[in-house]
DNA sequence: TACAATTAGTTTGTATGCAAATTATTTTTG
DNA sequence: CAAAAATAATTTGCATACAAACTAATTGTA
């Protein structure tokens, strides 16, 4: 009589829901972000710059683990929609300067609204959220390590 | 002397380390799935197919949570593989059956190693993991309610 | 039983995501 | 100081993801 439970079942996986709450978290994003003309991704590059002006592809990548050749791209489109400037460093030929406009300033109004309504599409009660929350970075710390 | 923290700031984000999580752990199972020649999403179409014969795009979809958009080339990629064969059911001419082949059953004894590396990876405590995974679970029951 | 509505898959278009290769620039070092 | 190494960004290639449009088959119904 084994009860030796099949690590390889997907409802004993760990992983998988994670996957699937990112995705579908994202999926009820959508919506909210459209009116921002804005993706999920750059949503959190916008989220990035609210807190600073300036910054580089590199600088970026590292804070959001966004690979350059995903943020090429991506900023291009976003200085496309207005809300950031792209200029060579005039420092570092190397560096690309990324610098928040006004209008991608005057964007995060129009966004206060979002994480309250996330907030209420996810459901958790207060420590509930709290401890997803160190959960997560918990994983990351680790996930991260020895690479 | 206003202490009220802000919602928009990337730190206080829920739902930014779920995704980060998300990302990096798939990007931690890459190399080990490179030796079935599977990427995370085949690979977990393939997990559904250890536990079941056959299935369609649409109970697929359902289980997995992915769009038949998505699964219609994966699937001709899985075939091509070998793992999966797919043909037009008889019965309703509208499904595809999806069977699984012994080459594609023959791979799980590839993958047994896998969960516990992953395990190791994420570095949880049975307790915490235990935590972890049901609150992903709750979240998706919320976040899947009322759409 | 015609025809409208529904259902299952596929195709198309857009946006990630990342690895690997490439280009340009700067820094390190023999 | 010139060649090598390192660094930053871009390009290319492949694989998701999903919405929307489309095709084909089946079901419901007037």
């Amino acid at each position: 009589m084994k009860k030796e439970k099949d690590s390889l079942k997907l409802e004993n996986q760990l992983c998988f829901p994670i996957y699937l709450c990112s995705k579908e978290i994202i999926r009820r994003y959508t919506p909210l972000l459209e009116e921002l003309d804005l993706t999920y991704t750059q949503y959190i590059v916008m989220m990035y710059f609210w807190e600073r002006e300036t910054s580089n592809v590199k600088s970026i990548g590292d804070a959001l683990l966004l690979d350059s050749s995903t943020l090429t791209p991506l900023l291009k489109k976003l200085e496309k929609k207005g809300y950031v400037s792209r200029v060579r460093s005039s420092v570092d030929e190397r560096n690309l300067e990324i610098v928040i406009t006004d209008k991608g300033k005057k964007l995060k109004e129009k966004a206060r609204s979002i994480p309250e309504k996330m907030a209420n599409c996810i459901g958790l009660s207060e420590e509930d959220a709290i401890t997803l929350y160190s959960l997560m970075y918990k994983v990351l710390m680790n996930v991260e390590k020895e690479v």
